[in-house]
DNA sequence: CTGAAAGCGCTTACAG
DNA sequence: CTGAAAGCGCTTACAG
């Protein structure tokens, strides 16, 4: 490493060091003042933090976390996020944890074999907490993290483990909400268009949705398989309405981008929405109110789920070892808008 | 701090120490096995290198770059990202610097003028380099950044200094691009739907449109000032269409957002797009290409803006007293879709 | 080519 | 209540 890779020595950062020769005291009380729960005379405190600010000094983390061995860094996990609703978690959730002093480093990996590696390097800077949003985990790289010493918290997104920890919207009851409705409005053939499997969150929807039809007497809905989140899925999902063994009247989405895919290619069918098909979607994101889309959709309630998550990672940041705890919203209301409508009695 | 916020030590990470005793060599020598310009025998090396992986031994990297100075780390500086070309770009950048073992620390400021107080935290972790992704940092961060010895780069977004580092699109030949077309098309009465005032590309797109229009012998466009990034803003801005001197027969949107609200809002007012007025957006985000959309646009180099800012970003890392120096790659094709169409000459 | 020693910037028992 | 000393996990002159 040559002379030219270090930074010049002129803007070097003021040290403790520097702060307690500037006030004639020694480093260990200098350092102490800054501590709340250490006993220091409380006008030499006052005159340490004064001086502090007034010379510009801020510990240096890094030679902190070596000792103390926490990091105030969270990593985050993110693979796909075309769904506009994570870049909002994600921007969102890291601002809240500024305010609590928490950095989050940022972790991404587009393909989901990548996440595994990607956590790996995580590690390396040991994150007092990993928060995974959106994306799957293989269970090694859980243990790793938990070997590690730096708990997961899943967002939205549950692995199903046992000793997971998670913040979830209650999407059973969501699917139960939008059965309801649909079945009040009149609806009688209904379809759930389903998207990634493998995740929880398609998993509890269509799991709410089919189960309250069921128990509310009418046919179970057919499921169509889209495969992913995403307006292509949807779309293509449309396709197939053709092979089902009558036309559905309703359709409740995975999402709120797949229930836009889907409208489209429902319309590119000739069918109208919501004359011939009503169709709900989840989320409630931006782009549903707009009237091109006026998609009516189940709210997701982000606010909270962002304030649990936040509040659920000061405390494990606090306490690696708590036992896994899942958090699960209620979901937020239904919001009514141009893609469903009223069924005559027949 | 309470025992119980330490993390147990039976989890230890494997330290320097513990493998120098392992392979019964002094610390000073496995360290320089690490260090590819650092004298060490292969063979020495090859078993160091070889005993690490086995043992899962990885530096820890805070105890690094406190003697290095340097932590391998990069400010990611957002604010507003409800532009869906932004979140792409976040984990894009992200993913490849992570194949350059450089980590991403990620700050969010949802208002703008809280960017320079989440600067001032970034710092306090010493980032090699800070990019600025669609925020405006006033100029006392930006120096604050250079006195911490964290070059920054700014994406997409130009501050106008003379010293900064920055990558974007040629916005001002994307203008030109645009006006060419629309003019070639047979428009006369062109409109350009401004954006945020001060962002640099909204800026620039304005001037290449407006110039090249006039160059091109025929009025300069009209302006309406929509104000920010939106698709609110966007539609808005058409209801001000009546306020012109004459309608529009064709509109250049600052972006794609805008571009999308702007249509929505002409609709509204009964005219037709494209027969009435022709619609241009500038990103080619995703849904520009869904058929509700279906938005004639330039495309963002995004590409390439990428490969060119990772680049940069490894340069700058290096050589953090690099003079200013901006990179303007050359505005994607102009993808024609749906929202304009030839007029007849009159 | 290798090792012992110093030191990066902190915190925290341990004495006083 | 305060200070001197040890030590966190590394890297890097300095000797040999």
């Amino acid at each position: 490493m040559t002379v030219i890779d270090q930074k010049s020595p002129s803007r070097r950062r003021v040290t403790v060091k520097d702060l307690a020769k500037d006030l004639g005291m020694s480093v260990s009380t200098v350092s102490r003042a800054f501590y709340p729960e250490a006993i220091v005379a409380p006008a030499t405190r006052k005159l340490v933090l004064e001086r502090a600010r007034a010379i510009g000094y801020k510990a240096n983390p890094y030679a902190q976390s070596l000792i103390t061995k926490r990091t105030q860094i969270v990593g985050l996990v993110v693979a796909d996020i075309t769904n506009p609703f994570y870049p909002e978690v994600m921007t969102r959730l890291t601002a809240d944890l500024q305010v609590l002093g928490m950095n989050v480093m940022l972790v991404s990996a587009n393909a989901t074999e990548k996440v595994d590696d990607a956590v790996h390097l995580l590690l390396t800077y040991q994150p007092d907490l990993v928060i995974i949003l959106a994306a799957a985990l293989s269970s090694r790289a859980v243990q790793e993290c938990s070997e590690a010493g730096s708990p997961c918290i899943f967002f939205n997104r549950l692995s199903g483990d046992a000793a997971e920890h998670g913040v979830t919207c209650d999407n059973v009851a969501g699917g139960i909400n939008v059965a309801d409705y649909l079945i009040d409005l009149g609806h009688q053939r209904l379809l759930y268009v389903a998207a990634f499997p493998e995740a929880s969150t398609n998993v509890e929807r269509r799991k709410g949705f089919c189960e309250r039809a069921v128990e509310r007497g009418i046919a179970a809905p057919s499921v169509i398989e889209a495969g992913s989140f995403s307006y292509e899925a949807g779309f293509a999902a449309a396709k197939k309405i053709g092979e089902l063994p009558e036309v559905p009247d309703a359709a409740f989405c995975a999402n709120d981008i797949v229930a836009i895919g889907f409208i489209e290619g429902v319309r590119s069918l000739g069918l109208s929405v919501p004359d011939d098909i009503s169709v709900v979607g989840f989320d409630d994101i931006a782009m549903a109110a707009w009237p091109q889309h006026s998609l009516t959709t189940v709210r997701q309630p982000i606010d909270r789920m962002l304030a649990v998550t936040v509040e659920f990672a000061r405390k494990l940041a606090g306490d690696p070892e708590a036992p896994g705890e899942v958090h699960r919203i209620p979901p937020g209301p239904l919001i009514e808008r141009g893609t469903t409508k009223r069924r005559r009695a027949r």
